[in-house]
DNA sequence: CAAGTTAGAGAACGTTCGTTCTCGCTTGTA
DNA sequence: TACAAGCGAGAACGAACGTTCTCTAACTTG
């Protein structure tokens, strides 16, 4: 047997961080985070409450866990639809609300985690509220650089977030992706408005 | 003395009822739903346990009748902002995106009770998503009353929409009013570009 | 095999939850 | 003055919360 594994932060060790993890981001985005009891935790997951606590030491911990698991796996969804969107800094904006439309369709879905947990606990966990704060800034702070390369005004990424995160919420509350398609549509007519008239005359790029 | 004041339902009955909504009402939307328990009501309000029960016979009722309570303060904000927007469906739109600047101003602003609720309660509480549900709906109705005066297409009341959506959760987790400001610029292109699409030709109006 | 560390299962801690009940006290009517 | 009804204050209920502790079995190391 390798050496590794009989000192802390053996592989299991990492992958039972990452299966609760996993069980509780299911738990907690479809039941809401007050209603889903480290008891219940335990026992969906299957692991121990000595264990639970030994790899989070609290649930306040296990939340920003969680949040910050969802912060890289929406940045992955976000940088996969720019990659495989298009060349031009257009179409990969609009790949983010085609992005959308197929999140919104998975059976589960139920809006986005962190406006959820901002409803629930924003109000009296700080901590929580900054972590939140910084998912959205970093994301608007992405379309900010396509939007730059677009060469439109940066006033177009305020305005494409926003699409973002209506879309978001309105198809958890509506129960479909209507919302991703109006989006989408939308921010078709924002980025082609504001090309036209940041740049009257065409002249080739790149 | 005059008899009214005798049996149930007196007005006094009615102003504690208003009370308590307006108590609860602040608690849930700066704390969270569940944070807030019937004795933290029960003692911001001044209310003794068995009024509280008496008047709203369960919490699930008293959330429902909190939001509908909002619900009808909602309205009157939107069709205050109708009427004193302009006379033209195109600028009673525009109203609306800056009744939502003034709100998001407002110290206590932690975005769209209706959203936080569903994010906390949505999961677990049918007849509460239900409710919220149709109020979002209502408020997309009414938008499209307003967007088919304009002679627009059906979509760009969709599109307006989660523009009032985006611009309250991002205006809350963001902590700024500049949302409402950038909604509203986008709302104008959107309704602008609309128009000009389905109109080419101006013609006189009204 | 012996000694020592680690793990799981789950009881137990004190608190808080939503809800109901008990107890005096006030109040309106005869 | 008697009495019935309703009230506020808050104790009490069973359940569930987040967290810690106990006990025992299994494994690691020599």
């Amino acid at each position: 047997m390798p050496p590794a594994t009989r000192n802390r932060t053996t592989p299991q060790t990492e992958q039972i961080r990452e299966h609760i993890l996993i069980t509780a981001d299911r738990l907690y985005y479809s039941r809401g985070i007050n209603a889903v009891g480290m008891d219940a935790l335990r026992n969906e997951a299957g692991v121990s409450l000595k264990r639970l606590y030994q790899l989070f030491p609290s649930k306040e911990n296990l939340v920003e866990a969680v949040l910050n698991r969802r912060h890289g796996i929406w940045n992955s969804l976000v940088e996969t639809a720019i990659a495989t969107g298009s060349d031009t800094p257009r179409d990969q904006l609009i790949a983010i609300y085609d992005m959308l439309a197929h999140w919104f369709d998975e059976d589960d879905f139920r809006g986005c985690v962190f406006i959820n947990t901002f409803g629930e606990l924003g109000g009296t966990a700080p901590h929580i509220a900054t972590l939140i704060r910084e998912h959205k800034a970093s994301f608007q702070a992405r379309l900010a650089e396509l939007v730059t390369k677009t060469g439109a005004p940066a006033t177009l990424a305020h305005q494409l977030a926003i699409l973002a995160e209506g879309a978001q919420t309105t198809a958890a509350i509506a129960g479909t992706n209507d919302a991703a398609h109006h989006a989408r549509a939308a921010a078709t007519t924002l980025i082609d408005t504001a090309l036209a008239t940041n740049q009257p005359q065409a002249t080739t790029t790149g």
